[in-house]
DNA sequence: ATCTCCCGCCACCAG
DNA sequence: CTGGTGGCGGGAGAT
């Protein structure tokens, strides 16, 4: 009696992407991005969000690369929310550009000089009698951490950051990122893991709304952009980075405005602002809206697999319909003159969590889901 | 076929 | 040993 090893029973296909680390992560921030919520329990999470811990661990990760939470404790992590973001890349935007024209003989990956607040520095070792071996061994053992460090998915993320915050292209690719971030000429096995892993990463930034996939100019590789700061996640509490643009109506592509361009080797003029595929006019947008809206009405939801058999939770339903309305209107703000079919996958995106929320809510109640097909998928 | 990238085995490590 | 963490890469959906 698995639960999961199904290979006859084809009734219902099950999707992948409602299994993606990035509507995790956006299911992850609805369900903590919260004025009460200062704590976070992995566990908690796993539970409420229906999934093995394993990959609460991988969104997490990257989302304390970015300062959106900190680790407190075992299990436990402290909530910062967004406003923890402008802080962290500032940070790391310093030691990008000390690294920059620091050292120079860097042909691999980014040293881990990477040494946080607050870490034991543990060198000073004197012991009388007999403290040789055991600095050995303490220098060993904080080697292999440290190496373990190096090849952690937070600091992978932290170095794929900085080189959109340091490069002038504002397009990259997974495998430049991964070219840039290793030696050029790799083991094509371990080059094939560093992509997985931006994947995963790019995943989980591009539901934070840090980046955005595009496709490059040129070639129609698929890349990513940087997105910065912007005015959306709420929290009055701005602490740095420039203007930004609060006005969500406004459009945010061709020219970069809250990114930095600092002088690097990267010389790739070409610029894409070039109108791709198919035009995603707002008609669609309002479209999705209606659908959205239509499911919230009443009818039934669509729900996916190990999703949501969590314990009941009715006293929040009411709240979460709440939150999926204001989350509406939020998505139906967004730039109505969008060209790129990037906004497609964004708006998309954000259906999913909505309908992850709803399932969520669905969960809780009684509500049997039937029809489980994603959203609108007009294309051309 | 290529691109994505989820899943979960299992190495590590603190307790 | 137990339990929390989290590399890592096989291999199966998506395109």
């Amino acid at each position: 009696m698995a639960e999961k090893g199904e290979s006859s029973g084809r009734h219902y296909s099950y999707s992948r992407k409602q299994k993606s680390l990035g509507l995790l992560c956006s299911n992850f921030v609805a369900l903590y991005n919260r004025e009460d919520v200062e704590t976070v329990g992995l566990d908690d999470a796993a539970v409420k969000l229906g999934v093995e811990r394993r990959r609460i661990y991988d969104i997490v990760n990257v989302m304390e690369s970015v300062g959106v939470l900190t680790r407190k404790a075992k299990n436990r992590y402290l909530w910062i929310g967004f406003k923890g973001i402008p802080a962290a890349l500032e940070q790391l935007k310093e030691e990008a550009l000390k690294e920059l024209n620091g050292l120079s003989s860097e042909p691999s990956a980014a040293r881990a000089s990477d040494d946080e607040d607050g870490d034991k520095s543990l060198d000073q070792n004197e012991d009388d009698g007999e403290g040789r071996s055991c600095a050995n061994d303490i220098a060993a053992k904080s080697r292999t951490v440290l190496d373990r460090k190096e090849k952690s998915l937070g600091q992978l993320t932290q170095n794929f950051v900085k080189l959109l915050l340091t490069s002038n292209a504002e397009t990259v690719s997974l495998d430049e990122a991964a070219r840039l971030l290793l030696g050029d000429g790799q083991d094509p096995s371990h080059m094939r893991t560093k992509v997985r892993r931006l994947y995963d990463i790019a995943n989980v930034l591009s539901s934070l709304n840090l980046i955005e996939k595009t496709y490059q100019c040129e070639t129609r590789k698929p890349a990513f952009r940087w997105l910065g700061t912007k005015g959306k996640h709420d929290t009055s509490v701005t602490v740095a980075l420039p203007p930004a643009a609060q006005q969500l109506g406004k459009r945010m592509f061709g020219t970069e405005l809250t990114n930095l361009d600092i002088k690097r080797s990267r010389t790739v003029p070409s610029v894409d602002k070039k109108p791709f595929k198919t035009e995603l006019p707002n008609a669609v947008l309002k479209e999705c809206n209606l659908a959205a809206q239509r499911q919230l009405q009443g009818s039934k939801p669509f729900v996916f697999g190990p999703f949501s058999p969590n314990p009941p939770n009715e006293e929040a339903s009411q709240k979460k319909i709440k939150e999926a309305q204001d989350f509406e209107s939020f998505a139906s703000s967004l730039s109505p003159t969008y060209h790129s079919q990037a906004l497609h996958d964004l708006f998309t995106h954000y259906m999913d969590a909505y309908n992850s929320w709803f399932a969520q809510i669905a969960g809780s109640s009684n509500i049997q889901p039937s029809s489980k097909k994603s959203f609108p998928s007009r294309h051309s």
